[in-house]
DNA sequence: CCGACCGCCTGCCTGC
DNA sequence: TGCAGGCAGGCGGTCG
């Protein structure tokens, strides 16, 4: 489930089928996700060559020749899976195969054998082809904030993007240009991993000179901590799952706090227990005791 | 300009 | 057992 490290960890698995094929024939079986699929999609699809894979945010790139990138985004319930010949490659918690493949949206074949195929139950998700040329300098990749695992992230970049904001910390951190790729349970992670409550005005990470305070100093490491673990643990299951029954788009992570109301705090010595709250219309866990 | 809120969709879990 | 209601990892548009 996407938010930056999913969509990393479903890059990866793709990747050795995706790049370098060709898409022998493309399905799509409606005329929309989120948004309607540009103008002859399928066809337009149809002959080319995949390049390369890349992401960016949540966003999957997938480079084709001719010039154009086919724009993936998962929303909240895409999936891909993978099918080869007759072997069936099915995440093992779908077990009724008959209801998952009715929200198959968009089945790809590819000149290797290989058939990938894009579920979305929800319909959030989103693709477009579009010019690769300049890409980044259009929607919605224009204005997208900082890679948070790139080198250009780190608490002074941290507290520069958000001084003089008034917006709650995990407000300002799912705002995606300002950090790109974190969504709802990873900025509780990081939050709570920092020790730092999610109402805190985000502007507090910047002192008078907009210089980077100790509260900066503490999320940036664990916004990448946070991140890189659960990037290896989602290439881990994938490991674990290469051969005919892999699966792609899902791992088994565990959180500290996400998810866990009532539960007691994790952090060592701190006897308090892990509260819920609503910001944003968005929940919140939290431990009220040890986040300040 | 900024931040809060709403809608988009379906599935699943809870409580009555 | 059925059903209503709440909730879910996303984003973009509108409104104040």
């Amino acid at each position: 489930m996407p938010e930056l490290p999913e969509v990393e960890t479903v890059r990866r698995g793709l990747a050795p089928t995706l790049i370098g094929a060709r898409f022998a024939k493309v399905e799509a079986r409606r005329g929309d996700l989120r948004a309607p699929f540009p103008p002859r999609f399928a066809a337009r699809l149809t002959g080319r060559r995949v390049e390369a894979l890349t992401r960016r945010a949540k966003y999957l790139l997938v480079a084709l020749d001719k010039g154009e990138t086919l724009v993936i985004h998962l929303g909240m319930s895409g999936s891909f899976r993978v099918e080869r010949g007759d072997v069936l490659v099915t995440p093992p918690f779908h077990h009724e195969r008959a209801k998952l493949a009715a929200h198959d949206h968009v089945v790809f074949d590819l000149d290797n054998g290989a058939r990938v195929i894009f579920n979305d139950p929800r319909r959030f998700g989103s693709m477009d082809l579009v010019q690769s040329e300049g890409l980044e300098t259009r929607p919605p990749f224009a204005g997208l904030g900082v890679e948070p695992l790139s080198e250009d992230f780190d608490a002074a970049r941290l507290a520069a993007d958000f001084a003089g904001s008034r917006a709650p910390l995990k407000t300002a951190l799912l705002d995606q240009t300002r950090i790109a790729g974190l969504g709802n349970i990873y900025v509780v992670e990081a939050l709570f991993r920092a020790r730092l409550k999610p109402t805190r005005i985000a502007g507090e990470l910047a002192d008078a000179k907009g210089k980077p305070t100790a509260a900066a100093r503490a999320l940036a490491p664990a916004i990448r901590e946070v991140l890189k673990e659960a990037v290896a643990a989602g290439g881990s299951t994938l490991r674990d799952h290469r051969q005919p029954d892999g699966e792609l788009g899902y791992f088994q992570h565990s959180f500290a706090v996400y998810d866990r109301e009532g539960a007691a705090c994790p952090h060592r010595g701190c006897k308090g227990t892990i509260a819920r709250m609503v910001q944003g219309g968005r929940s919140t866990f939290y431990c009220a005791t040890c986040q300040k």
